[in-house]
Formats: structure tokens, C-alpha cells, sequence
DNA sequence: TCTGGGGTCCTAGGACCC
DNA sequence: TCTGGGGTCCTAGGACCC
């Protein structure tokens, strides 16, 4: 393990919360859920407003309506996360060739492998400046851990949450560690929680004076060594940049189970289609192809055949699909359906097995799902025939010909309801057309920060209003300071150093909001809104397809010039 | 309070081969 | 002929992560 902390781990804040909350001026400060719409809906993102409530991620929707009646509640748009993903991305290549980017909103990157970091006080600068270009590219707030291996950098991001800066000096790791619950560890969930619960292990001292082989007896080898290694803080992982894709998939959750067999039958094929589709998408093919079921009582089962060649024919894998549904007993219901394909190997090698079947499989129609604005009538929804009208999605962008840019606020009894506000306007007004207005139309996200012309452009209006100055009370999560004097524990000498660094971005007065008071929208209406819409299927995100946007530019600084982009490591 | 969608990694048993 | 072991592949399920 290196001695200086120079590995960061980057988390953004509610991500998809907070950027809905950049691209719509009213939602800011206030509660925002962003999820699933539908009935089996769960949270995807709350922004910190909602968390007051107890709403959190993967929470089904239904509880968080209840605990949170009027937060604005938005369907996720990954076109939009994805084009700022790539544009914080970009911030971090521009540091290292080194970065791992591990969602969409998080990401490890090696800093002494990019030559701008080689002890605590340079990471802390980079880091305290990577935040402030988030912020000024993005109008969005991350936050960032420091430390000397992976998993003390992301227990620092974590703690550094949110909107600031946690850096692990290297030599108090297992004081700093010691306390906490094992829970904080990467790997350790809640099966393992409890298992080790009743072993009478909460902490990760604990955990350590547990020993090796108890813990391998406990968890099983794998799992049983990697732990052992966590709690003393030990981590050799490298930062990898990049990882090979293993398996592709596609599922639904259907808002009503499905009973007939047939239908059953018909869903499996748009599954493997769909697969098929992002499978090429990717310019992959595979060999193994999985089918997943999940039935009315919840229960899980997979069936998986594994064909002689890697494939990429939509024919192959619907075959493949459905003899193994034949397999399968669906009596009482079925709540999901999903195919994947894993087994993966690069288009170019494929077999000839698959070759052959390519004539067949060109002249299969690959209906492309949801024109835009148009008919719902593939929706996954229940069995009720769809009525032919157009769909206007809770949170999606909007052009008017008169009134302008705007996001629809919701939709229902063929009226649907338009708030007219841009990133970078004020709060917007309201107004409400009929669903098939002809001056309305669906249009792609703007951009969250105001695009300059090129060059300076210093002072470009809308600059100021960056993200939401989010804030929670002041707790910071404690754990740290405590230096529970357990006897022995060598190394009890430092105290813990994590040190939180708030500053450098002034956040504005949490106090006000903490108070749970009831932060609403005035009149928004916004809460129920979004009934009308079924569970969206993702894809369909609006910047979508091959978007590309290239990163911007702000490679300015700290000699780390053309690096990345050309050389390979 | 009724539980998404996309992944990764691990375990364990059986088949098969040497 | 009997017994054994190791390695690899396949299948199913489960835990975990964001």
C-alpha cells in the first residue's frame, strides 16, 4: 500500500436528484424523488430535502409518497446523467490516465500515476480544486475521499458527504477504522451484517480480533479473507481504467403480473430482442443465455443454456429464450422477466455458428421502442389495452411554441401540465394544455451550466445559480472522533485525522432547512402529478443515442497536459 | 412497506477428462 | 479393477453495489 493519499474516490451528491434540481430552477431546495413512477416503482435518487423525510434510495415509491406527500416526484432521464457524467469524467482524465468509473456518479482515480499528487497536501489541493471545476462545469457538488487504497478512499467520500472533502492520513487508517460498524465496509451488506451480528462482531475492531480463520469459517473463503484484509486496513487493489463489460441484460418489472402463458411467451421474445439490441449496441456477442423469472410471491429463478459459439442473432437468442421459459413454471403469476447474455466475446471474433443465421436475422423488423413523443402501446404496463395518445412524461423537457422551453409537471385526463423555466432562468410559471396541443412538443434537456461561446466569456448571466446550496445538519456522522480506548489495539497512539473541509465552497445555511419544516412548492400540484405514467423503460433517454459531447476543455492545469486522450499506459 | 434495473463476484454440485 | 484426485466447464442461486 502507498504512503501518501493519493488515490481519490469521487462520489456526486443525489446525483440524478440534484441534477434535475440544476435543470429546473423551482425544484431547488425543495423535495425531489427520482424513480420509478409506477406502482412497483422504487427511488432511484432523493435529493437531501426528501432524505429529511426518511425517503431514501431503493425505498419502494409507494412509502416514500406517504412519508413525503408533496416532494416532486420525477422519472429518472439517464440522457441527461450521462452527458454530465462524461462531462465530470473528462475533469477526472484530465488528472490521470488512471480513473474507474464505477457509475455514472462515482469513480476512483490514481493520482500519482497522473503525476499531480504525491503527498497529502498536493492530493488535498487537487481535490478542493476537482470540486470547484465539478462546480463550475456541472453546477453540481461532489464530494471527494483521500486516502492510500481504495477502500479507505471511498469510507472517506462517504463520510465527506455531502459536499466536502475527507482525506485519510496514512498511518491512523485502523484508529480511524476500528470503531465503526462493520457495515461501512465495501462487501458487507445486510446478509453479512447479521451473520456477523450473531457471531457477536459489530465493528470493525471486532472484526479484526476475530481473526483470519474464523472470519473464513464464518463468510467462506473468499469473502472470509477479503474482510480480514479490510479490517486492518489493508488494500492493494489498483485502479483499473478499463473493464471489460461481462454480462448484458435487459428486464421488467411488470406493474401487473402476468398470467397468460402466451403472453408470457411474447414478453421473452421483446426481452431477447431488446437484449440482442444493446448487446450489437456494444459490438458484442455472447455464448450464454440467461432467462430470469421472477414469480407473483417474489421468488427468483434463472435458467441458462450455453451455445456451442458466441451470437449476436436476435433469432438465436429468442430461440434460446424460449425453450428455457419452457422450463420454467409460471402457474400463480409472474411479476419480472428478463434475458441476458454473458459469455461475452468482441463482435469481430464471432463464430461462424452465428454467421450463419445472419441472413435470417437481417430481415427481423428491430422496431426501435418509442418515437419519440408518440404511441405507449409497448409500455410494460398491465393488461388493459393502452390508449393511443400522446405521452408526456412527469420531469422530461418540453418546447412550446409560444411560451418556450419547459418540463412537464404532469399529465393526466388528456390535460397535461407544463412549468416554463430553463437552467438558468427563474423559477417558472405554470401552465396547462391539452395532451395533444399541437404547439407543444418534446424537446432534449438544455444544458445544466449556460455553454460560453468558446473562449472567456467571463461573466455569462446565469453563472451564479450553480447547483442547489443543499444542507444538511451540521452532525457530520461522527464515528471519527471517539477514540474508544480499547485496550492493546496497537498503533491507539494517533488520534484520528479524517478532517472534514467543508470550506472552499461556501455551502449557504444548512440550519434553516434541517428543520424538516414542511418545504413545498407552493401550489405546485407537483406530488400526484406524475401518476399517469407507467414505469419508463430507460434507453429512451431524450440526448441519448451516440450523444458523444465532447468533455469540454478545462485541461488547463498542472502540466497533466495532453495526457489521457492519446497515450497509452 | 411489498420490494427497479443494471451489473459484479462467489459458492457448490455435477459432468467430464486426465 | 478399484480408488482417488485435480482441473475445467456448466448451471443455479445468493449477496452486494449503485
Amino acid at each position: 500500500m502507498r504512503n501518501a493519499p493519493t488515490i481519490l474516490h469521487l462520489d456526486m451528491d443525489a446525483f440524478y436528484a440534484s441534477a434535475e434540481q440544476a435543470a429546473k430552477p423551482s425544484l431547488r431546495g425543495k423535495a425531489v424523488v427520482v424513480g420509478g413512477l409506477g406502482p412497483r416503482g422504487v427511488v432511484a435518487t432523493a435529493s437531501y430535502e426528501a432524505r429529511v423525510f426518511g425517503v431514501h434510495s431503493a425505498m419502494p415509491m409507494a412509502q416514500a409518497r406517504r412519508l413525503a406527500p408533496n416532494a416532486a416526484y420525477l422519472v429518472p432521464r439517464f440522457g441527461l446523467y450521462r452527458e454530465v457524467s462524461e462531462q465530470v469524467m473528462g475533469l477526472l482524465r484530465g488528472l490521470s490516465p488512471l480513473v474507474e468509473p464505477l457509475s455514472l456518479d462515482e469513480a476512483f482515480v490514481d493520482l500519482e500515476a497522473g503525476g499531480v499528487a504525491w503527498d497529502a497536501e498536493s492530493a488535498r489541493l487537487v481535490g478542493v480544486k476537482l470540486r470547484a471545476d465539478i462546480r463550475t462545469v456541472t453546477g453540481l457538488t461532489g464530494s471527494v475521499g483521500l486516502a492510500a487504497s481504495k477502500m479507505l478512499a471511498k469510507i472517506a467520500s462517504e463520510e465527506a458527504k455531502p459536499d466536502g472533502l475527507v482525506l485519510i492520513e496514512p498511518g491512523t487508517e485502523r484508529a480511524m477504522l476500528g470503531p465503526m460498524s462493520v457495515r461501512t465496509l465495501p462487501g458487507v451488506g445486510p446478509a453479512t451484517g447479521d451473520h456477523l451480528r450473531r457471531a457477536g462482531i459489530t465493528t470493525v475492531e471486532e472484526l479484526a480480533e476475530a481473526g483470519e480463520d474464523e472470519l473464513v469459517r464464518l463468510l467462506g473463503k473468499a469473502h472470509g479473507h477479503a474482510l480480514y484484509a479490510m479490517a486492518l486496513a489493508r488494500d492493494e487493489r489498483p485502479v483499473v481504467a478499463e473493464r471489460e463489460a461481462k454480462s448484458v441484460s435487459v428486464e421488467d418489472t411488470y406493474d401487473v403480473d402476468i398470467h397468460d402463458r402466451t403472453r408470457v411467451g411474447m414478453e421473452v421474445q421483446r426481452l431477447a430482442d431488446r437484449c440482442v439490441q444493446r448487446l450489437r449496441g456494444a459490438g458484442l456477442s455472447g455464448r450464454t443465455i440467461v432467462l430470469k423469472v421472477r414469480r407473483y410471491d417474489f421468488s427468483t429463478l434463472t435458467r441458462s443454456e450455453t451455445l456451442r459459439g458466441p451470437t449476436d442473432d436476435p433469432a438465436v437468442v429468442r430461440e434460446a429464450a424460449a425453450r428455457l421459459l419452457d422450463s420454467v413454471d409460471t402457474t400463480g403469476g409472474v411479476r419480472l422477466l428478463g434475458v441476458g447474455v454473458s459469455g461475452l466475446a468482441d463482435y469481430t471474433q464471432e463464430d461462424l455458428f452465428a454467421q450463419a443465421h445472419v441472413g435470417a436475422a437481417e430481415s427481423v423488423a428491430q422496431e426501435q421502442p418509442e418515437t419519440v413523443g408518440a404511441v405507449v402501446s409497448d409500455e410494460p404496463a398491465g393488461e388493459e389495452p393502452a390508449v393511443a395518445e400522446r405521452h408526456w412524461r412527469a420531469g422530461h423537457d418540453v418546447r412550446h411554441a409560444e411560451y418556450g422551453h419547459g418540463w412537464v409537471q404532469g399529465s393526466g385526463l388528456g390535460r397535461v401540465t407544463v412549468r416554463f423555466e430553463t437552467p438558468d432562468s427563474e423559477p417558472g410559471r405554470v401552465r396547462t394544455f391539452r395532451t395533444d396541443d399541437p404547439n407543444l412538443e418534446p424537446v432534449d434537456p438544455l444544458p445544466l451550466v449556460a455553454r460560453r461561446p468558446e473562449a472567456a466569456g467571463a461573466g455569462a448571466s446565469g453563472a451564479e445559480e450553480t447547483g442547489p446550496e443543499v444542507g444538511v445538519a451540521g452532525s457530520s456522522g461522527g464515528a471519527g472522533e471517539c477514540s474508544a480506548g480499547r485496550e492493546g489495539s496497537e498503533g491507539g497512539t494517533e488520534e484520528s485525522s479524517a478532517v472534514r473541509d467543508g470550506a472552499s465552497s461556501g455551502t449557504g445555511g444548512p440550519a434553516a432547512r434541517a428543520a424538516g419544516s414542511v418545504a413545498v412548492p407552493a401550489g405546485s400540484g407537483v406530488g400526484g402529478a406524475g401518476v399517469a405514467d407507467g414505469v419508463d423503460s430507460e434507453g429512451a433517454g431524450p440526448g441519448g443515442q451516440a450523444s458523444s459531447v465532447p468533455a469540454r476543455r478545462p485541461k488547463s492545469w498542472s502540466g497533466s497536459g495532453g495526457r489521457g486522450a492519446t497515450s497509452r499506459p
